[in-house]
DNA sequence: GACAATGTACTCGGATAAAATCTGTCCGAGTTTTGAGGG
DNA sequence: CCCTCAAAACTCGGACAGATTTTATCCGAGTACATTGTC
């Protein structure tokens, strides 16, 4: 069980984001290059990112990727699900009267990691890395 | 990002074991036809719990699968583990100078989430099992 | 009755393969800015 | 100067493809117990 590189781009991405510029959008191109991977693939991660709602795309010349406004509530947790869906991780499948006790346990400690995972904000994140 | 179903039949294979016999044997049929499930697949599954220590094999006639003696401190994780391995849920793979900030972050939230699977043990979840 | 040979019931582990997922590429279509040309 | 039209710079989204992982299946080999047969 693993997160896929896809998350690991769009949360870098989503960083890069907050960082630099919070009302100029940001092309595919200078994303990529400054985290060193394929545009047309970053595209994919930022537009999943766009449809969840948590930046805007700005089509034509001088286009790109902006943030939207409430950017500052953005958590781990929100890009993780854009990227990853909202399912969760454990699924028995076995048919032992509705109720499954390992998924009970799993379900639990999924719940933690998610309320871990849904208070660490980019932003925060962000201001650690300026300052830096 | 999921838990494959192959940790789904580990740990449900690992409940039934403690729950039903702590000393005799029991074999991969009688297992997967309580689970539902293939039985080379499952026979997968039992090698590596073999091979992380948490069961023993019986060969030969009247064979089968059997706890190891410790089976009392089994936990979630350890089965875990067992099948889906020990590596980091996550892997940056930019280079951007050694620490990656949004790593640190995830393998904190990792952490804990193993911590709490940690503490949970198998044989606890039986005895709430064989209660109802 | 004892002991060897044979059969049977198991696990073990490798080879194989179908299906799903991940990662990535390519390209055509739509959209906005920029720039050039004609009046 | 102004308006129009074309070019350029972007994103968008679908189709395609290679690599890897997951989820199996099949079968031969090895091992322990049971049974049979022979002396």
């Amino acid at each position: 069980m693993k997160y896929s590189q896809a998350t690991d781009y769009a949360l870098h991405a989503m960083l890069y984001l907050v960082a630099a510029a919070p009302d100029k959008p940001v092309g595919v191109a200078v994303l990529a290059e400054k985290m060193g991977v394929s545009q047309t693939y970053l595209s994919k991660m930022l537009t999943k990112l766009v449809k969840a709602g948590l930046i805007q795309s700005v089509s034509g010349a001088n286009g790109g990727y902006r943030l939207r406004r409430s950017y500052e509530d953005i958590s781990f947790l929100d890009v993780i699900h854009a990227i990853e869906g909202t399912a969760s991780m454990f699924e028995c499948s076995l048919d032992h009267g509705s109720e499954c006790l390992v998924q009970q346990v799993v379900v639990e400690a999924e719940q933690q990691l998610e309320q871990f995972l849904g208070n660490k904000k980019i932003a925060d994140v962000a201001k650690r890395m300026k300052a830096e």
